[in-house]
RNA sequence: GGUCCUUUCGUCUAACGGUUAGGACGCAAGAUUUUCAUUCUUGUAAUACGGGUUCGAUUCCCGUAGGGACUACCA
């Protein structure tokens, strides 16, 4: 890479980050230190209707959380600032104004109703054009049709106005994608997008353009739903004669519904039961309330390799596992495949597991020890160590470990149905009497011992390991689940294992 | 509807003209007549279809069919 490396995130603070989103920031942000580049964040709020208070901030505290340090923007300051296109708003005038001065763009006066009876009856002809654009600008109310005298007459007179694109008439385009190779374009079909809107800010497509000029930025990293707009960014481009300087564009590929068809959004989570947000995210207009990634328990690594692994692999390995900086190191756009990726929230899952089980017990521990603080149990650090390397295998999260072994702590109230259907027989009360019995004899209740001693008693008395062990666990734990059993009969010790079957042949 | 993009196991993906098409998630079976969401082992399962180009196509080209995006004074 020859020219220094300056890419950007550019969100619109309109709601919490998607993980779409997150995404597009975490392959910038990769891209960026794999050249030794700077990674931007640039607040796109042009459009004021859509302004979602919280939103930025909630952005700066998800892109913190996964680990995306920011190089420059308004918070971490720049010689390119400022970094929120509001606070720019005087920049953008001269360019849209210049672009008309040059001819390759012209003031605009349709009304929405107009626009709207436009587009209704391109619709019921069943024209296959654009409501604005070259087939049919001529018919419109602008500067184009109105004339130089009259248009300065109506700006004159403080007649609401627009700034439209002058779209070449037929011009084949055939633009350069990192990822997808040759994009073709027909100008022709395309319309003459508005630049600047009747508010006096500029629309995304001018902004966009004037700020990645500005800001010096080499590669543009953004959603596939951009790739219809990269001939009308390239023209711009042209026309303002920053083509020599002009990004190489790289679209990525959407993240897609894990079920069913179109593009993951935040009814997916709610329906399938995971989170599409980073971060804890209450909606301010609607009161709607999200979970995040992190309430859910997932580690931020966890989540940033996983989302590094969608869509992008460093090719020729089996590796999944990968640190932060690893994937700095491994990074291109080369390796991004070009097919949406449909989401699967199991492997995500399963990812969070990973990140967890190379935790030392003593780390693990401290989470165990909250989650039982939570239900008003007070543990041990050396208990919780001991249990949480007991537990941790069938855990995926950090809070399930305590929740996986509340019964070392709480005797069972309830017994599984579905257990106690297979393994209650009969017989059973009389046999677990018995084993009691037997039990209460037994010195040293160390694991080891007890393994012994009853594995012995069992054979003696010509029993099977399951007809006694699997009741016997029921009355434990209150389902038959959990580590080896003589693991948890040590940790109960003698008194409360002997009452807990006592009572529990009672009870059940 | 139009335009553009896209297509390898159910899912995420590897293989950048020559592989018994590999891995992971999931699922299933066994180890396990002591449970289990663990572990290990094994298994399941894919180049969308039709034409080319080539000695040889998952790989290159063209069609067809699926999928996706866009089609706002939203980004």
């Amino acid at each position: 890479m020859n020219k220094e490396v300056r890419v950007r995130f550019a969100p619109s603070p309109t709601g919490a980050l998607h993980l779409g989103g997150v995404r597009t920031a975490l392959f910038n942000y990769l891209f960026a230190r794999k050249h030794g580049g700077k990674f931007i964040l640039r607040i796109e709020d042009t459009d004021q209707t859509r302004f979602v208070p919280g939103a930025e901030d909630y952005i700066i505290r998800s892109l913190e959380w996964i680990g995306l340090d920011i190089d420059e923007s308004d918070i971490k300051g720049g010689e390119y600032g400022p970094y929120k296109q509001s606070n720019r708003k005087h920049l953008y005038t001269q360019y849209a104004e210049q672009l008309v001065k040059d001819g390759f763009a012209y003031y605009a006066f349709d009304t929405p109703d107009e626009l709207e009876q436009m587009r209704k009856k391109l619709e019921a002809e069943k024209a296959s054009i654009q409501c604005y654009g070259p087939a049919t600008r001529m018919t419109m109310k602008n500067q184009l049709t109105f004339g130089d005298e009259q248009t300065k007459l109506m700006l004159q007179s403080g007649a609401p106005y627009v700034i439209r694109f002058k779209m070449p008439e037929s011009e084949k385009l055939v633009l350069k994608d990192i990822i997808r190779g040759e994009i073709n374009a027909d100008t022709s079909i395309l319309d003459d997008k508005v630049l600047y809107k009747s508010d006096g800010m500029p629309t995304y497509h001018l902004a966009n353009i004037v700020d990645d000029h500005l800001m010096k930025i080499s590669h543009v990293i953004r959603g596939e739903e951009w790739l219809p707009s990269l001939p009308l960014h390239y023209l711009l481009y042209r026309a303002f004669g920053w083509t020599d300087t002009m990004p190489e564009f790289a679209h990525l590929p959407l993240i897609l519904k894990p079920d069913g068809k179109g593009k993951l959004s935040k009814r997916d989570g709610d329906r399938l039961g995971f989170p599409v947000f980073p971060l804890h995210w209450e909606d301010p207009k609607s009161g709607e309330v999200s979970k995040g990634y992190e309430e859910y328990g997932y580690f931020p690594e966890a989540f940033l390799n996983m989302m590094a692994l969608l869509g992008w692999n460093p090719g020729n390995t089996t590796q999944e596992i990968f640190t932060k900086e690893e994937l700095c190191n491994l990074f291109t756009l080369e390796h991004v495949n070009k097919a949406g990726s449909k989401f699967d929230p199991e492997k995500n899952k399963w990812f969070n597991k990973q990140y967890m089980l190379v935790l030392p017990n003593e780390e693990l521990a401290k989470y165990f020890i909250e989650g039982a603080k939570a239900d008003g149990i007070e543990v041990s650090m050396e208990k919780a160590t001991k249990i949480c390397g007991l537990v941790k295998d069938r855990c995926n999260f950090t809070h399930d470990l305590w929740k996986e072994s509340t019964y070392f702590f709480i005797a069972p109230t309830e017994y599984d149905q579905v257990n106690k259907k297979k393994f209650w027989k009969e017989e059973t009360p009389e046999l677990m009497k018995k084993c009691v019995e037997f039990m209460k004899g037994i010195a040293d209740f160390s694991a080891k011992n007890l393994e012994d001693t009853i594995s012995a008693w069992i054979q003696e008395n010509q029993l099977s390991f399951g007809k006694v062990l699997n009741p016997m666990r029921l009355l434990l734990c209150g389902a038959c689940k959990g580590p080896h059993i003589f693991d948890i009969l040590e940790d109960l010790g003698k008194e409360e294992s002997i009452k807990r079957i006592e009572t529990g042949i009672e009870k059940i």
